[in-house]
DNA sequence: CTGTTAGCGCATTCAA
DNA sequence: TTGAATGCGCTAACAG
């Protein structure tokens, strides 16, 4: 049987109540009797039963999501991860909010976040704008005390406790490296389609890709990125027009919106054998990658990184250590074979 | 505040442990009285809080995990996560046991099974190996109302709850296509590496592997499945053995023992381009993946099968539902820029 | 500074 | 067939 509260207050010879003050480092023990109980606590091999606790406590997580109000499947997606999540609130003790701010506004994002200190959640997760107010707050919302995790889109050099998503730079270098293989001996030029140069995850994907293609594959040049802002309509203009260019071979489309993209290849590319790649797996990316307008599709499962980020608040918010190999959102390839 | 036993008892003018019996099904309850709380408890929205209920039965969940002793990575690392899921039993509740049986040895699992169903475990993980004896068993202790996973290797046709696994078939017909688009215009033959076609996980990789062969890569030559018993200096042989043919422009390995795989490659193939995929990151086809002796390797991962499979056990005991997509194990592809 | 006591939501004796 | 009382491991008033 675990040694319980009971067990370690009988060996240090102190009352439940004394225990309990040692066990969450509340103040108003004498500093021999402190040692004596943690004595106990080391020699019973103690360890505290946390479901037990927060029976006690009544404790529930409030947590707050912060999305960027975009029009696009994978935002949808993540969002109704997040509903689901909240369906599940009962039984996992969290109460969730998910508050949407303008897309790649670093303002409206600080904003909010300065909201957010006065509600006191007991954990946040945000698809961060990378600019450095918005890091500041960060900052100083992690000083004051809050759990933070950033979501697909990470705040480098911030304080954030945790990053729920995808190395990018990683998903940058892989799709180099399969549209390079895929293409085999064929030379021409890539169009790259982003989202915005605003948010860092685009532009580590880029930077990624950019440097496979230039050491490992000469022959392939890349064109000036084309920035859709995640918009289908947009994206669909701008590929419809760089499609002009015959000497294409492959495209990479490394943000969302890719609708838009997929509308334009079908316009414009039917004569013609080009090899792309686009990240996220949607409804209308699935369609493409099963009727060959794709050739892979990188992923990163929204359902993962909300739950991991859930996990992971938790956690933190009760200073309690998290499995890491279980918290790293990986990065999905799919060809038509193996999608889920 | 979500409602209580107490709320339903009062509700249903009842006491504590009439609403008790009535939500464990317990006999001793009147069908009126049955019929006014289960009223109460729909209207009231009841959802009972399993950490509370354990914490009153004092309940644990001795599990139960079935391996085989094959000396090769996959198998120590699998053993790995299991020994990572022993250390946080207290946390969990659990108490997990491993049992280790021969490999390829359907009567031995049979004797394993069979002794488990006196010890009463609350659940069981398993590595099947397919045989009709097996099956047999699994069905009987399905319905003597043990739960049973699948570990690995699937046992399809039989009652097991769940399977804890990769899609094989889908597993193969990606392994196909990648080698397929690797080798683009070459023509040739392809050899390919198995442990056993007893097991039906690698069976299954065979399978989706030789039919997008077929059906879209025609000039490329399956030669007859060399099978290495997952061991790598029968691995070794057989392959060293196989380079001899000069037709030979790609390699899939579908099972373990890549050390002896990788040996042969780097002795007898350093001239050669080939294009290699494997199954199972492991140190050593990590190493080769990064000095270009593996183009591809395809992974499940070993700690999410063994977490997955102890919530699923842990789910099916108490008789509630699991978050399927959670649940899913993805087959993961890994070139060198994506390795974690 | 320290101890007593009640109670979180549920299960389980033991009586009635 | 039903109910009252007790306890699981822990926290939190409230006394001393």
């Amino acid at each position: 049987m675990r040694p319980t509260v009971h067990d370690i207050a009988a060996a240090a010879g102190v009352s439940l109540a004394t225990v309990d003050r040692v066990l969450n480092q509340r103040p108003g023990v004498r500093h021999v009797t402190r040692e004596k109980v943690e004595t106990a606590i080391r020699e019973l091999g103690y360890v505290r039963d946390v479901a037990a606790a927060n029976l006690a406590k009544g404790r529930t997580y409030p947590l707050v999501f912060i999305l960027p109000a975009s029009d696009n499947s994978f935002m949808h997606g993540l969002n109704a991860e997040i509903r689901q999540a909240i369906l599940r609130s009962p039984a996992e003790r969290t109460d969730i909010r998910a508050i949407e701010v303008p897309a790649f506004d670093p303002a409206a994002l600080v904003g909010v976040l300065e909201g957010l200190s006065r509600e006191k959640p007991c954990g946040i997760a945000m698809v961060a704008t990378d600019a450095p107010e918005v890091r500041a707050v960060v900052d100083r919302l992690v000083h004051a005390g809050f759990p933070i995790v950033t979501l697909v889109s990470d705040l480098t050099g911030s304080l954030r406790h945790h990053y729920a998503g995808v190395d990018n730079i990683a998903a940058g270098r892989t799709a180099a490296r399969l549209l390079g293989r895929f293409l085999g001996p064929r030379k021409g030029k890539i169009a790259v389609l982003a989202g915005s140069m605003l948010v860092r995850d685009h532009r580590e994907r880029l930077e990624g890709f950019t440097s496979v293609m230039a050491e490992e594959f000469p022959d392939l040049a890349i064109l000036p990125v084309l920035e859709g802002r995640d918009d289908p309509e947009i994206a669909h203009m701008l590929v419809a027009k760089a499609l002009g260019n015959a000497d294409i071979v492959g495209v990479y489309s490394l943000g969302a919106g890719n609708r838009g993209l997929i509308r334009a290849l079908k316009e414009k590319a039917v004569d013609r054998t080009l090899t792309v790649i686009a990240h996220e797996l949607t409804a209308h990316t699935r369609a493409a990658l099963i009727d060959n307008t794709i050739d892979a599709i990188l992923n990163q499962n929204a359902g993962h990184e909300v739950r991991s980020a859930i996990r992971v608040l938790k956690a933190k918010a009760d200073g309690l250590a998290v499995i890491e190999a279980q918290e790293r959102i990986r990065l999905d390839i799919f060809l038509k074979d193996n999608l889920p």
